[in-house]
Order: structure tokens, then C-alpha cells, then sequence
DNA sequence: GATGAATGAGTGTTCATTCAT
DNA sequence: CATGAATGAACACTCATTCAT
């Protein structure tokens, strides 16, 4: 009734409104790909489809959200994990993680790769995760963990790689990754690196790709 | 019946439109992912609609046919190869060809993680070409090419992971997987290598993982 | 709760779709049969294809739901005459009723000779129909109003029959139906019955048959 | 080779196609229906869909044909039952023997009760069937073994209705018609017939009633 | 004449999105 | 602001019909 105390307890209900959005539309892309439909998260989340299209008006944008919130979750490991003392542990640990992550989300690849991304908030997050990873990478490399030609941005890319290679056994063996990651990382820091026949990717080659 | 076999006529059309589909399909899929339409690919194919299902009664159906060609020319590929004398070069030439494969055909990954995948045919020539590699993968392995822990299966999968990697740039960069394949190959050969923390998958472990 | 119960709101218009859905769909069914298409319902309704499927999310559910309308109303009239004083009177209402009800009711037969119906309220329906049906043909019989072999389900059969007698006469004689109700009333009352040469179905058999 | 042989070689595959034909056709109306498809026809008669069509430019010509075919074999047996000597017992084995055709062919019920039927050849085969077992029926009449208020077109039609009355007990007993055969008797030679309530249809009007 | 490949309008159904309540 | 009914553009798929061989 205290006309004051309406407007907060709303911000707050959308607040745990959208959240729990995020995650039904996470669960739901996860289980169906890019193919959940809107119905089925607002379903999850136990609201009503009209409250899904308020949060985000376009499926696309519930999308860039939850792709969103997963760059975030890996940049915020990369800046934590800046300031480890052993770099070849941390970068490990990154793509550990990163890898992991994937794996839960398996919209996430697909979204990746779909040229027709059109949020810049998308494109400015995945360079920014590059500038951290480049400094995690950078640390590897003086320390001589890793081979010399090696870029934040590769070791970004290579995430999807290595999640790639483990899905068509994800539903018999959802641990098969580590052996993909453990091998990719072996590449990494050969004592014999070859040339490596093709320049590193820039990032904004990168972020340009997916708006192609 | 000798008659047929020298009538080309109406049998020479029907190949041809058979093979119109299914190139217009791989474009289709290419560029828009499984949601590309069957209506669009018959439009592509310069065809009507009824024929795309006259030929392939299912859209599965023309899944199945363009990836089953895509691996028969994979298997046809690593077959020949069994012969070569330098095993390492067979390899990489395989890998070569099954990346750059992949490249215009990006359905595939699409089509091999999905669960759903209820055609035999595919499952058996997944199995076919695992054991055709693991053929190849065998060679180099005893010529002490490549590392003892790595089997065909495994070298199927890299190259899924090893597109995948590159195909954020494909866009503008449409060379930059022979970056990543180096860098596979580098772990592959690495004369230091670590226990991978995960057994290789099984043959049938693949394949069961389409079904399941 | 009670809050709900006063606000007719958006409740009264669904109300009313379902209503005009029911009513478009039968006068489509009575019109074309049963291959009347959804789309044709949609417009007669003068609301969205999709509309149609929110309230009936399969053809046959609307059949079903159809079907459903017509078994409520002769049950509830059968129910009601149980109570009059003259049953042979009664009964004889009951069938003028029932094939008037199924003169604009085309899709009625087919639906009910259709070995597919799955819906088992429609079957639920055609049994409670038998036994109230059975009720009002008993007291007939004991009072001597109609010969002793003949059944409820007999009743309720024998309605489609004699619609379907006259029926080729509906576009120029609508009321031909009455012609041929009378001769079978006739059939049913004569003083010197045949043994009719095959035994009367049983409930269960005409809701089975309906399934089978 | 003999030029004029070939002539009758093929008009004898022309007539052994059209009864294959015919049969197919019968078969697959009476277990699908009229949504039986000209490809399953084509099929069960072990011919290409392209015959179907040169012998019948059109669905409904196929049907029209199947119904004339079923129309000529009543005729053909009420014609000879008017040269009996019991006039009842010939009338009762019409009945047996038309309800009987007509369980055996589910599509003649759905063909004449269709509006769109545009064949004149069926309406004159129907107008000359009322007109025959008007004959017989009359017959009947004066031998007293029926009412006198009862025609030929009557009994035409009866036969449809007796048909659909068991309709639903078919898939379980397919005999149940005589059941509702011998009740129609009861009520056709009944000593105390009531006044019929509508006029006797007159042929023209069963016939226009199939043209509107 | 027989064949069956090609056609394209039509069907039931789904789903992102809009909007009245 | 939340709700969920309405919308209508797709979509995969079917089938009577045409026509080149």
C-alpha cells in the first residue's frame, strides 16, 4: 500500500524473473539446441510466454543474454586467474573450465557460429575475452609454457574445438573432453613446434566473422 | 534389358536431379544450418518441391544421403591412402582432405551429434571409415609418426573439433583450419607426451552415441 | 478467486471461440465430410488457423470434442425422458431428436464408424449414451410399447441408420428422415416380431468396434 | 509383328487392366474409404499411376465407375428375382443381397451421399435401379407381403441404411446387418402399419438430391 | 499404350511474436 | 507488469494430375 515500497518489490521480482529465464532458456538449449522454443523456457521458468517476449523481445536477444552471461562467467575466470603464480597451471585451468562450460551449453557453439549475430554487446564481450585470455596466454608464453605463436584469441577458438571433438560421444561418455583438451594442450607445448602455416587470427577478425 | 541399359532417357534425369539435390542441399545446410528449409532447397536445386520428396521421403532421408556421401568420400579417401609408403604423410593428407571436407559441408557436425540419427546406413559407415583410419592410424603409429595412445576414432573426431575451431573465421579467413590442423598434428607427434586422462573412444561408442 | 469468477474478461471470448470453432466445424464437417480442412474451419470461424489449434490441438480432438457435443445432448434428452409417463412416447422422442440432431451433424457417422478414434471421452460417451438409452428402451418394452429383443445400443445404432436412409434426400427433402423413423418405429412395435437372426450387440462391442 | 494382331492383343489388356483396376480400387475404397490414394490403387492393381489415369482421367471417374459397376450388379439381380414366384421372398433376397454388396463397399454409402457426384451415367443407373425394384417391390405390394405405402426408391434406399445401422459393429461382427435386415422386414410387412409421415421420394428427387 | 518422374496446390501442425485483458 | 489467447507466416509432407520418355 506504501506507494514507495510497490516499485522496488517489482525491479525485484523482474530481477528473479529474468534470472530464472536465463537459466530455463540455458537448461532448454542445452537438452534441444537452437530449436527450444519460446513457449518451453517461459514453461521452465514457470512464467507465461508474454513475460519471456518482455525480458527479451526476440529470441535472438534472449540468445546474445545468455551467451552473454557466459562470456562474462569465462572472462571473470581469465581476470581471476591473471594472478596465479604458475601461468602454465592457469592457463590449463582456463580451458578446463571454458571447455566445461561449453559442454553445458550447447547453444552456445551454435550461436557462435551463426554469422547472423547482430548484438554488438556479444561482439564486444567476445573481444574482451580475448584481451584477458591474451594476457593469460601472454604470461604462458613468456614463461616459455607454451610454443611462441600461440594467441589469446587461438586458445578462445580452440575451446570450441575441443568441446567439438568429445560431442558425438557426450550422451556415453561426458567426460571425454579432458582427452581432447590434454592432447590440444600436448600441441601446445611442444618442444617441436612446426610453423604453423597460417597467421594468427586478429580479433576483430574474429568478432567481424560472426556478424558476416 | 539391354535395351535399358543403353536408354539413358528418363533414368538420366533422375540421376541428374538426384545430384542437383543433393548439392543444392549441402549449400543449403552450409549456409543456414539444419533449419534450412526443404522448400529452399528445392528452389536452389531449380526443382519442385514434390520431387525433393519423391527422392528423399524424409528430410532425415536427404540428411542421411549427403552425409552418407560426405563419409564415403572420406572412407574412399582414407582407403587409398592406405597405400602410400610414408604413413605420417597419408595422415596428414587424410586430415587435410577431411577438414577441408567438413568446410563446405557444415551439416555434418550438425548431423553427427544429433541423437536422433535413426539411418543405419550412417551409422555403419561411421564405423566404416573408423575402421579405415584406425587402419591408416595404425601405420603411422608403428612408424613412430605419431604418438602410441591415438586411435582412428580419435582422428575421425579431431577433424569435427578441428573445423569447428576454425569456423568462427570461416567468413573471412576460410584457410585458417590449416592453422589449427597443424597445431592437432603437433600434439599428435609430440615427443613428450602426457597420459591422456580419458580412455579412446570405442568404435561402437560413436556410433551408439548417434543412436542413443 | 471470487475476483476471478466476476471478470468474464478474456475468459468470455475464449468462451466464445470455442462456441464458434464448435459451430464452424460442424456446419464444415456436415458440408464436406470429414476431409473439411482445418484451414476452411479457421475461416468460417472468422478467426486464425492458429486459433483453431489452440483450442483443439488435433483434428481429431476436435472431432472428438464434436462428437462429445452431440453424445452430451442425447444423453441429457434421453436422461430427461426417463421421467416421462409414456414410454413408448418417449422413446419415440428420443429418436426424433437424435436423427434430427445428427441431420446437421454429418461428421457424426463417420466419427462414429472410424476404427481410429482414440479418444477415449467419446467412447466413455457412446457407452454412458447405451445405458441411458437401455434405461428408456426397458421401461418401453415392459410396458409391452415395443418387442422384447430389442436394445438400447439397438436404439442408438438405428439412429444413424435412418438418418443415413434418408439422407441422400437431404439437399430437396429435408424432413424425409421422419418417413423412414416411422417405419422403423413400425418395425419396432409389430405384433408378430421375427426372430431377428444375429444377437444384440453389446455396449462394450460398439465402443470396441470403435476402437479396433 | 502382324499389324493386325497387335490391335486386339492390346484391347485385351485394356479390358484385363480395367478390371484390375476396378478391384483395386474397390478394395482399397472399402478399407481406406474415399481417401484411399490413386497411388495405392495404381499399386494394388499392380500397375503405374499412369494407367490408372488413362483409364480413368480422374478420381471421381474411377469412383463413378466402381459405383456403376455396383449399381448394374443390383439392377442386374433385382431384374432377375422379378421372374420369382414368392414375391417376399425375392424382395427379402434383394435386401440380403444389396446390404450384403454394400458392406463389401464402403465407398458406395460416401459416393451417393456426395453432393459434387456429376456422372449422369450414375444417375441414370440409379433412376433404372428404383425402377426395377420398383417393379419388384410392387409385386410385393399386391401379393400383400408388404405395405402398401412402400416403393421401390424406399427399399434403394433402406438398403444404405440398414448398411450404416451395423456399420459400426463391422471391425467386430460382421454379420450384424441381418439383425437390422429382419427388423426393416418387421416394419415393411407389419399388419398395422402407422401413416407414414413424408410422401414416397420419387426417383428424380434421389437422383437430383446426389446432383445438388 | 505403359511408365513413373515431376509438379504444385493443399494439409495438418508449429512457433515466434503481438496485444487485449 | 504479467498473462495467455490470437495471429499468421513457415514447415514438412501428401497426392491428384501431367507429361516426357
Amino acid at each position: 500500500m506504501a506507494a514507495a515500497a510497490t516499485t522496488p518489490g517489482q525491479r525485484a521480482d523482474m530481477v528473479r524473473n529474468r534470472r530464472l529465464l536465463l537459466d530455463a532458456a540455458a537448461a532448454a538449449f542445452a537438452e534441444h539446441g537452437l530449436e527450444a522454443s519460446m513457449g518451453e523456457i517461459a514453461q521452465r521458468a514457470g512464467l507465461a510466454k508474454g513475460t519471456v517476449f518482455r525480458h527479451f523481445p526476440t529470441k535472438e536477444d534472449l540468445l546474445a543474454a545468455i551467451t552473454l552471461r557466459l562470456l562474462d562467467q569465462l572472462a571473470g575466470a581469465a581476470g581471476r586467474l591473471l594472478e596465479a603464480d604458475d601461468a602454465a597451471a592457469a592457463l590449463r585451468e582456463f580451458m578446463t573450465n571454458g571447455v566445461e562450460a561449453l559442454a553445458a551449453d550447447r547453444a552456445f557453439c551454435e550461436v557462435i557460429g551463426r554469422p547472423s549475430l547482430q548484438h554488438s554487446e556479444v561482439r564486444d564481450a567476445i573481444a574482451e575475452l580475448c584481451v584477458t585470455v591474451e594476457a593469460l596466454t601472454a604470461r604462458a608464453r613468456e614463461q616459455g609454457a607454451i610454443r611462441g605463436d600461440i594467441t589469446g584469441t587461438d586458445i578462445v577458438l580452440l575451446l570450441g574445438g575441443i568441446h567439438q571433438t568429445a560431442a558425438p560421444l557426450l550422451a556415453t561418455q561426458p567426460e571425454a573432453w579432458r582427452r581432447y583438451l590434454e592432447l590440444t594442450l600436448d600441441g601446445l607445448r611442444t618442444a617441436t613446434p612446426s610453423a604453423l602455416p597460417h597467421r594468427p587470427p586478429l580479433r576483430p577478425e574474429l568478432t567481424d566473422s560472426a556478424l558476416t
